[in-house]
Formats: structure tokens, C-alpha cells, sequence
DNA sequence: TGTCAATATGGACATAGATCGATATATGCT
DNA sequence: AGCATATATCGATCTATGTCCATATTGACA
């Protein structure tokens, strides 16, 4: 079974190669890719994404995460799924662990609306 | 008389270059980045930034900005402080107008943090 | 099968934030 | 001075969200 990802991924493609300051963008464009920077827009979430990227092959597991944290299981929980559904983090299932793991592509794709012609 | 600005620009600049996704930021880091990114994490600020920078002179009145936004004056007059106050735009009064412009290298901050290595 | 560990979900709560109408302030013009 | 326009601020309201505790779910293993 497929995760749906109430984010539209593709939409938020769009909306990147809208370039954000070289035109005026709808304001459909607008709001997918306010909903993607705002699941990167939190304390929590980038210390994840952080922690993540630094980690030793570029992933690791909830259980790993949520000491540094200093965050509750579920609260941290939370914040993957939230990362997951902006498709900024991967994940996969290892028996009973779930490893995450950044997306460069999404956080570049981010970065190439704020850029112009880089 | 200077204007104080809220979110401390300079640290911004550190939280900035400590990268993203090489090493892991410290959670006083991540409260500043949060804080810049989420500045820009809505539909109707991204909107003024792009039509900011889509206008003739990269500048333009808050007069020209609430009819195409479709929002109160009120309200554009609340999230062009947001951005003021994050630093991601500039704004000079003339006369009875007050001209708002972006700051690209406060967009770059952001996309550097995002892009490692670019 | 029963237990344990990792993760996810549900419900509750508190705070932050987006929005508006009304009003205040500032500036130019007659 | 008085009025008109542009902008800012205040107060209220409604929604979104970050956080936790309690509990459900899943998978490994004795």
C-alpha cells in the first residue's frame, strides 16, 4: 500500500520552477510551497534534519533521534511524519525500526525558488 | 530612531553558515533559523516577496500590494512587518508612501543553509 | 503465545498566528 | 485649519500547531 502524501509533490515541483522573484506566483503556487517551507519552519524539524543529514549513512531511526531531542516519542513522531508528508525526509522499514533519512533534492528545490539564476 | 528588529539578524548570518545538513545545529540555531524560515512559511508573505520582486524598480508601495493580494490593508500591513522584522525586506518612506523592497541576500541566507556546497 | 521494544495514533491542552473592523497616526494638499 | 490618503496599531476571533500522556499497533524473540 501506497502512504498518500497530502502534499502534492508534483505541485510543489511547479511551483519551484515558478521562479519566486523574477515573477509574480499564484496564489495556488503560493500556498503549496508555503506548506512545503513551513514543515521545515520549526526549531525541532531542522535540529531532525540535522541530525539526520549528520548522521553515519545519512539516516537513523526515531529511537536515535528522540534523546537528542530532548522531545517526547510521540512528539517526535510527530515531527518525521510532518517532514515525511512534505516529502523533505524518506523513510523505510527495518523490522521493527524506521529509519529516516533527508531528501537534498526537496531542501534544493526549496533553495532554487529563493535563488535566481544559480 | 532606529527600529529594534526582534530576531537578531546577525545571528541569523551564524545560523547560516553553521550547515544544515553537514554537522548538527545547536537548538538555539535552530530557534533562529526556525524563525527566519517561518517568515517566509506563508502563502501570503511569499506572495509579497514575489510580487516585490517582480515589480518595475524591485520596489513598490504597500498601496500597490493590497488589491492584488486580495487581502485587508490591515493584514498586508501586518505581514510586510513580519518580513521587515525577519529581514527579508527593506523599506524606505516617501512621503506619505512607504516603499518595500526584497532582500535577496537574506533569501540566499536561507537558501545556503538548505544547499550544501553550492 | 506472551512479552518486550519501536513506532504510530488519539485526545487534550495551551500557545501562536492569520484575519478583520475600528481607530490612530502621519503626510500632503487645498 | 481642515480634509483626504497611506500606513500602523489595537482588540477580537477563529484556526492551526506544538506538546504531552495514554494507548494502540507492529514486529522480534523466548
Amino acid at each position: 500500500m501506497v502512504t498518500k502524501l497530502p502534499l502534492d509533490v508534483a505541485a510543489a515541483g511547479e511551483a519551484c520552477c515558478a521562479p519566486l522573484v523574477t515573477e509574480t506566483i499564484t496564489a495556488e503556487q503560493a500556498e503549496v510551497l508555503a506548506a512545503r517551507i513551513k514543515a521545515l519552519a520549526d526549531p525541532a524539524r531542522l535540529r531532525l534534519v540535522s541530525l539526520l543529514a549528520a548522521s553515519p549513512g545519512g539516516e537513523a531511526c526515531q529511537c536515535d533521534l528522540t534523546e537528542p531531542l530532548g522531545l517526547s516519542q510521540p512528539t517526535v513522531s510527530h515531527h518525521l511524519k510532518v517532514l515525511y508528508q512534505a516529502g523533505l525526509v524518506a523513510k523505510e522499514k527495518r523490522s521493527t525500526w524506521v529509519y529516516y533519512s533527508v531528501v537534498p533534492e526537496a531542501l534544493a528545490t526549496i533553495a532554487d525558488v529563493l535563488t535566481p539564476g544559480r
